[in-house]
Parts: C-alpha cells; sequence; structure tokens
DNA sequence: GCAGCTACCGAAAACGTTTGCGTAAATAAA
DNA sequence: TTTATTTACGCAAACGTTTTCGGTAGCTGC
C-alpha cells in the first residue's frame, strides 16, 4: 500500500509536486481544470496533508496550547469548551496541559512549548506560583500569550478576567444586607491577583458599611481539600460569631457545607454563605447555594479569539486588549434573611 | 538573534550536526566527554528541539487525540484528568476534540486526525452517530484506537468500560428493594452500547423480581436539556403511578429533580431517584441523591495507558486488552424507605 | 516582428531533525 | 607486523510540505 501523499498524488496525475500542492490550496497560479482533476484525486483517496511537515515548512502549527491548574472543575471545563469552540471555527487544535497548581509541572510544562509546538498559549496560572521568569522566557520566543482568569500581571500581555473586585464587593455586601455580623473570607491564595481583587472587594464593602475588619476572619485556602476542611472547622469553632461567609472559590463553598453539616451548624439559620462557582446543580442543594457565577465559557472563547486573532495576524497581543466580563450574582436560600 | 536549533550549536560548538543530536539523546556513539560540552551549551541556550521537524522524521508525534462528547461533565473531566496524567509519565501530549455529541462534527474530526498529526486517539463515541465508517477507515491507517465508556462494538479494539449490566441491574433491584412498584428508565440513547447494557439490566432485575416490563416507561433521552424536561414531566403526568426512576446519565437525574419540584412530587417520599452520576456534590444535594458513580478517572488513565503501551511498542491494540472497571452504587435520601 | 504581458507549470531549495553509511584513528587479536 | 574490531565522528539522504525562481507557451499592442 502505497501512501497518499502529494508525491504519489503527482505521479499518478502526471504532473509535478508543487503544482499538486498548489491545486489543493487553490493557488491560482494553477487552472481550474487540473485543480478539478488534482480534488478529484485527492478526494477519492482521501488524501490528508502531514501536518507536521506543513508545520515544519510553514513555521505554524495551527495549534494553541492550554495550561490550566485542573479540568475537574466546571469552571475550568466550561472555559476549555469556549476555547475548543473558537479554535475549532479557526481551523486551530488545543493541546491541554494541567499544571494541578503545582509550580514545578508548570515551569516544566512551559519549557516544553519552547519546542514550537504550538502557535500560541492560553494560560491560567498555577496558585503556587510566585516566580514568572519561565512564562517571561517563553514569551520572549515571541510565542503569543493570553492569560484567563489566574493572570499573570508581570507579563505585560492580554489577560481576560471577571470583574472580581465588584464581585468581592457585592457579595460581601450581599451577605452584610442579609444580616451578617460577622463575615468570614475563604480566600483562593494569598498570590493570586484574582484573590487579591476579591479580598480587597470584601474588605471595602466592609468598610463602607462601617464593619471592623478582623484579620482572623480572612482564610487562604490550601489544595488538600481534606486540609481545607480542617482549616474551616478549626475556624468555626474558633470564631463561634461568624454567621456569614464568602468563598472565593467553589471548593471552598462545598466544604464549608460539609463542615456545617457536620458541626450542626443550620444555613442559612445560623450562617449564610456565598460563593463563587458555575456548578450546575447550585440550585438543587440543600439549601441552595447563593453564588457569584463567572462567564466561564465566554472567558475561554473571548480569551481564544484575542490570541487566534494574534496568531493569524502575526502581531504581539497587545496588554491593552485585555477583557473584563461581569459575574453574575445569582440570590438563592442559602444567604436568605430568616 | 539566531535560532537556537542542532545547526547553530554544532557550529559554536564546532562539530557536526549528526553529533549534536546523537549526543543530545545520549547515544552510545558519542564520548562522554562532547556529550558534556553539548549538553552543556544546550541547556545554556535553553535548546528546545523542533517538534514537528522530529515528529516529520521519526513519523512519530509523541501526541494523542481525545475524541469526546463534552468536557462540561464531570465524568469526562475525571477521565481527562486521567488520561493527561498517563500521558504526561509518558512524555506525551494531549490533543482535545469535542463532537457535542453531533455526527457531523465527529465525521469532520476523525478525518483531519488522518494526517498524522497523533500517534494514537481515545474516543467515547458521539450518542448520535450510527455509522461507523469514518472511524473504521480511520483504523485502517494503522492508527491505534482506544474507546472508552461510550464505545464503538463495530470497530475491533480495546474497550475500557465499567460493568454496566450489573450497575443497571443493581440500580434497578435497589430501587424494587426500596419499594417501588413502577419503575422508569431514563435512557442515554437508543444507539450507544452501555445505554443497550443498563437497559438489559434494568429488563432483568424486573423480570427477576416478576416485574412487568411496561414499555413506556423506558424514555430516551435526547440532547437539548430544555427538551428532556419537557419529556420527563410528560412522563410523570402520563403515568402518575410512577414511583422510582432511574436514570442512565447525570443529566437526566437532575432534569428530574427539577421536575419533580416543579410538579410537587417529594423524594424519596412520593418517588424515588437513583442516576449514574459523578457530581461531587452529589451528597449536598436536596435529598442527597443516590448513585451510580464510575471510575472515571481509572477510565481515562487506564484507557490512556493500553493506547501508550501499543503506541510505544508499535503494535496494535487488541480487543483482548479491553478492561472493564466497576462501579460503585452510593445509597443516598434519595432511595430511602419510608 | 518584437517587447511586454499573462497564465500555467516544473525544478529545487528550504524547514530541523534523525539515521544509514563511511572512515579515520585507536585498540585488540592473531 | 598484519588483520579485525571498536570508538567517535562527519556526510548526506531522507521525512512531506511550501515557496522561490524560473521557464515556456500563447497572447496583446505597437
Amino acid at each position: 500500500m502505497t501512501p497518499v501523499n502529494l508525491k504519489s498524488l503527482a505521479e499518478q496525475l502526471n504532473m509535478s509536486i508543487a503544482t499538486v500542492s498548489r491545486a489543493l490550496r487553490d493557488s491560482h497560479e494553477v487552472s481550474e481544470a487540473t485543480k478539478a482533476r488534482v480534488r478529484a484525486l485527492a478526494t477519492a483517496l482521501n488524501y490528508e496533508p502531514n501536518a507536521y511537515a506543513s508545520s515544519l515548512r510553514r513555521n505554524l502549527s495551527k495549534t494553541i496550547g492550554v495550561v490550566i491548574p485542573k479540568v475537574a472543575n466546571h469552571f475550568f471545563a466550561l472555559a476549555i469548551n469556549g476555547i475548543e469552540e473558537a479554535a475549532r471555527q479557526s481551523g486551530y487544535h488545543v493541546l491541554i496541559y494541567l499544571t494541578h497548581d503545582d509550580y514545578a509541572r508548570e515551569v516544566s510544562i512551559v519549557q516544553h512549548l519552547k519546542g514550537g509546538r504550538i502557535d500560541g498559549l492560553l494560560m491560567s496560572v498555577a496558585s503556587g506560583t510566585e516566580d514568572f521568569a519561565h512564562i517571561k522566557s517563553l514569551q520572549e520566543t515571541n510565542l503569543p500569550i493570553v492569560f484567563f482568569d489566574r493572570v499573570c500581571a508581570e507579563v505585560p500581555t492580554a489577560k481576560v478576567t471577571t470583574n472580581d473586585y465588584e464581585s468581592g464587593y457585592r457579595a460581601t455586601e450581599h451577605l452584610i444586607q442579609a444580616g451578617c455580623q460577622h463575615i468570614a473570607h475563604l480566600l483562593i491564595s494569598n498570590n493570586l491577583s484574582i484573590g487579591q481583587f476579591r479580598q480587597q472587594g470584601y474588605l471595602d464593602a466592609l468598610q463602607a458599611h462601617g464593619r471592623a475588619h478582623a484579620p482572623d476572619l480572612v482564610l487562604p485556602g490550601v489544595m488538600d481539600n481534606e486540609q481545607n476542611v480542617v482549616l474551616i472547622r478549626e475556624l468555626l469553632q474558633r470564631r463561634p460569631d461568624i454567621d456569614g461567609i464568602f468563598a472565593s472559590v467553589e471548593r471552598l463553598a462545598i466544604s464549608t457545607y460539609h463542615v456545617c453539616r457536620e458541626l450542626g451548624r443550620r444555613i442559612p439559620d445560623d450562617i449564610k454563605i456565598i460563593g463563587f462557582s458555575n456548578l450546575e446543580a447550585a440550585s438543587l442543594l440543600a439549601p441552595p447555594l447563593s453564588t457569584i457565577t463567572q462567564p466561564a465559557y465566554d472567558i475561554g472563547r473571548e480569551a481564544a479569539k484575542i490570541l487566534l486573532r494574534a496568531v493569524e495576524k502575526k502581531k504581539p497581543v497587545l496588554p491593552s486588549q485585555s477583557l473584563v466580563l461581569e459575574s453574575t450574582l445569582f440570590e438563592r436560600d442559602s444567604t436568605a434573611r430568616r
């Protein structure tokens, strides 16, 4: 069985490889008659151009990379959904890499991407990452990068985020208006910029409503879920007066539900909870969870579109192309006034 | 700025390209002394081999493809997690494609994969797919394929699934033992083999317990969620005697919760529900949902391992390498006896 | 009849890597 | 000493595609 490539096609058609290639790319330097002959044979033999030869020659892979902390999370899953959609529409392929929020793994992945495997990168940095040299070094190879959600402030490029400050502010204000006196903030991580924005919103909302800020009401989450449960239990036992919780990330809200059930705290009677979440079943929880829901699909799609525009036009991605999308606050029973 | 490739390295080291290449691949045909010199410069200049040149020459891309219906679904997200883990351990990259359960899209994706972009394929077929010619044709190019969960019976290769028949049987039996008289089955799709297995388990369990089988109690789900809500509402209104529901897929269980809430049916008092689901928050629902939970992460990882073994050894994947993993039944309040 | 077009096509050089083969020197065996 | 064998490296041909640089026709307008 002979391989079906440009050479074999050219031989069967009695023409040069160059002509076959041009015919398939619909070049104007080839007559309609020969184009038709070439196309007929190509489809008959199910010809598909070798992606690697093409990529090598054109220095273009038609592939983008996505580096994210995890995929088993509705936010990132939806984001990938949007990314894949945008990529498919432009004929691009999507390579996926998971850091599991591990700095060393992130560095290793980013280093490997220097091999020219991708034309552009979409990234949401690991929560443990503090040094961004690996990313900067990648950007210096002229690879376009767009950050989404967990952005890296130090790298000058476009970022797609949500209005995290306002969301933190509104969530906190919502708890205040529901009657909460002592509101804790369960933070993602200390060094993520989105976490800092949400934290600032929380602080400003407290201040605007004349509440004192107690530093021991802010709990930075960790990677491990079991560990988080322990930390939250500790917090609720140390400060039994806490009657409101703002969780900056879904899994912390879920962990809080478990802890409350364990400690016999009634939601929303004893304690009210609101959290960032893209959980579809939020309205079916007991009680239904009030959420700040990010437009995850749109974040992914818009980030990909910005990246792909830059890739296609061979222009760098500018910080000015950054986008801020709006989250939505859904009031449900977990913050109901009683 | 000169590019950093084998040629530039060779020039700076005053040796041939071949030697540099061999040194970096740790060939025994190169002295330790020169290896050291080469490696030193390579790391100093942050050399990363061009993936496409290498792939072209070796006819190996170190990349596998994953074709799945969707990613915004905890089962598939976990499966990808397992796949990525196995791939990373073997130094492979993961390309991801979503069919959105659309046959035409699946065909188009599979056709594109003939370009040699991947060394192997992991696939969960779209629920609408009835003709498998596109997959067979891809397999004829000697590309190793491994199916997982939503397998394709007609293609002779390895498949990684769960014990779907037994799970369907046990779920149905569980409802019977909880006191249900009229049990409906909400099916994924008529032409998926896993759906047929679950359905057969449902039927056999009914028969084993002397229950008559009413064909109008079996509802094949559709793609659209809104549509499913309508169908389920219709079913519950047409057959008000239904007091047990076995949902073959998570979103049908969720839709059933919504319908029950809307119609004022109390779970589990009026109607009991069990469903296939990987929802983490299942225990926090109102009421907590009884589930058959598939080992999604393991399914993905094992499928990837089988595929990668075949790829590395350049041997075809045999149907005899198929694997059946066990699902777990979690009893929760949605099927509690009252 | 001739320069200047256009329309079509082919030869060949890239892209960066891997690898079969050749070969010189060094070492071992005879 | 001569003859194998090993060690360490270079040359050059691939892999399949794209693209530059032509080149040959057949036109047009003068």
